[in-house]
DNA sequence: ATTGACATCTAAATCGATTTAGTTTATACT
DNA sequence: AGTATAAACTAAATCGATTTAGATGTCAAT
């Protein structure tokens, strides 16, 4: 049976209150009492009753995660698992829980309204930012503290982390623009999602930016996984007239797409240079390592904690939104393009 | 302002009991009375606090899982979060919460006592079994539902799932001796750890069964990360007398091992054997794609949170202890031994 | 008219804490 | 002696539900 401020009281001979306030610290406790309680709250291990303490405080000392089901997001996606062990700590280390489930509802928001109608959580991690996205209306609505990672095109003034997309892809083209690379081809995450519109767009900014056109024959917009970037990369690569190298969005694509040129009997960094987004921790190992742009995932994991739980304690947030740069990490996979492969312009 | 049984018994002119009741389905309740409440909650969005569930009922409807720190195990482990998005779905399909959190105490114990006291889940989910585990004597001493994955040496009727590991390994090893290996070098985890002793164990027997001898020179004890893999791999290749073949532990493991042969030019597949273990998603996308024994990571965490619910919910459990046999996957990572380096047997 | 049976509903207690508003006792001051 | 002040404690209310034990009213049977 677990111990209750009434078991304790009932051994020190006290009311329950003196009990509650000998071990809150009140003044109006005479040194010896405060000492016994304590003594004997140590000594059965007494915790307080989380539920108890919810109830009457209105705080659930909890913050949750509801991981988005749309476009086939996984909790295995390893830089969001990163992300989470961010979380993790971060929470724990402040003495709050984490909450995670999953949203296996059809609509978006059904997990959050029950959520915050059954009051289980002080606030939420939003993740998976869509340009419009409805989860941070309704947080707004309800008044409920939220940090999201990932901008939104909402109005209002979101909490967020966020890594600055747009230069880290610029950074990857003109890497590879002066690589002389000339066709380059990119594959997508969907684009509703706002961190995949803004890799977007700085791959169109690149490539303007290095006097090169946007062709849509080159461009493929899919899913998260190896899989879909083996299958874009495939259909790339059955083009007539092929890219010498391929952007991908993010990691795990880049490494189905390079599976996909090995499968082919291409050496990636030599007769195709593919490059990827977030520098999951397999990036380094993979064969060839892969040029990828840096993110700290588990780092954004804390800040976005932090800065929720500062929201929920109602300390200042001094910044309210923070937009990382990230750098560009080369590696072997990409190269100068292949000499014989250019397309257009050598006057040969 | 959330909306409480209060409010709509306000509404709707009734006790709040009446309320309570009526959206119980409760018989003494007239059918009017009755569909005016459900009618009314509704409207209103009401949802019970679950606070004051948990309070009254003595349940929280959460389970927990607690991160162990001990030998750099982190969430972000490819085979660990396929593991977790299993738990989440299960517990979220059943309407359950899923508790995170780290243990950053020095004590592995101290995280599960604070839950424990302070009641905040109705069971929990034990994860990287160590073969005397403490946790599991903590949560027997307090009559705790729990459920783990993997087994422990521990003495009662532990609820778990698990691999067999050690017919995994010997599976391993019957394919690397019949592809003509005679060195076989084994990384392995921290053994304090259930699997990883199974592991090894399947290992030694492996090698026995083919008539061969297990060399100390060629075991490395390592943790679990792809840079040990690297590590370890770079000390067996610098052996005077080096092995053909590396068996190791897991697919990080493998793909670290594989990381060092390349950067010394080697072929995997050709000049060195390399395995796995767990068939993480990314072990079909490696260069060479990774010979490696497969586990449901996902289906081990339905399996683990579905056996939990039943035992909080105090329904049969027809499986109490689930033993699931692997299955080997070759892929391009192993290859017959090269003829030139087999090191006694041939009488050349 | 009285009794019993039934249908509906509600007062009060409970879960385990905290907080507000007192109460009691001792001490100090005039 | 009478009053004010301070110290140390506690009764009661509260958070939002559920449950137990009754209360009330209606109707039928005697």
């Amino acid at each position: 049976m677990p111990v209750t401020l009434k078991d304790i009281a009932e051994r020190v001979g006290k009311s329950v209150p003196t009990v509650s306030r000998a071990l809150g610290n009140y003044a109006d406790i005479s040194p010896e009492t405060r000492m016994e309680v304590q003594r004997v709250a140590q000594e059965l291990g007494y915790e307080p009753s989380a539920a108890a303490l919810n109830l009457r405080k209105q705080r659930t000392g909890a913050i949750s995660l509801i991981l988005p089901t749309h476009a086939q997001v996984r909790l295995s996606d390893p830089f969001f698992s990163e992300f989470l062990s961010g979380v993790v700590e971060t929470a724990t280390a402040q003495g709050v829980e984490l909450l995670v489930s999953a949203n296996l509802h059809e609509d978006a928001n059904a997990a959050y309204l029950k959520q915050i109608r059954s009051r289980r959580t002080d606030g939420f991690i939003v993740v998976r930012t869509q340009r419009r996205d409805s989860r941070i209306d309704l947080l707004r609505e309800h008044d409920i503290p939220a940090v999201a990672y990932g901008r939104t095109e909402n109005p209002g003034d979101l909490c967020f982390v966020d890594e600055d997309g747009v230069a880290g892809i610029r950074q990857v083209v003109d890497h590879l623009a002066s690589l002389g690379h000339q066709r380059i081809a990119y594959i997508s995450e969907p684009t509703f999602l706002m961190k995949a519109y803004h890799r977007l767009l700085g791959f169109r900014q690149g490539l303007e930016k290095n006097g090169l056109q946007f062709e849509p024959d080159l461009y493929v917009e899919t899913n998260f996984r190896q899989r879909s970037g083996r299958q874009s990369a495939a259909h790339l690569f059955d083009l007539p007239d092929p890219p010498t190298a391929i952007v991908a969005a993010n990691d795990l694509l880049a490494l189905g797409a390079m599976h996909e040129a090995q499968s082919r009997n291409m050496v990636v960094g030599r007769d195709v240079s593919i490059t990827g987004f977030d520098d999951i921790q397999l990036a380094e190992y993979a064969h060839p390592s892969l040029t990828t742009v840096h993110l700290p995932a588990q780092e954004f994991g804390r800040m976005v904690a932090e800065m929720l739980l500062k929201l929920i304690n109602k300390q200042t947030v001094e910044q309210r939104q923070i937009i990382y740069q990230p750098s560009l990490i080369v590696r072997a996979s990409s190269a100068p393009a292949p000499a014989h492969k250019t397309s257009a312009p050598p006057p040969a």
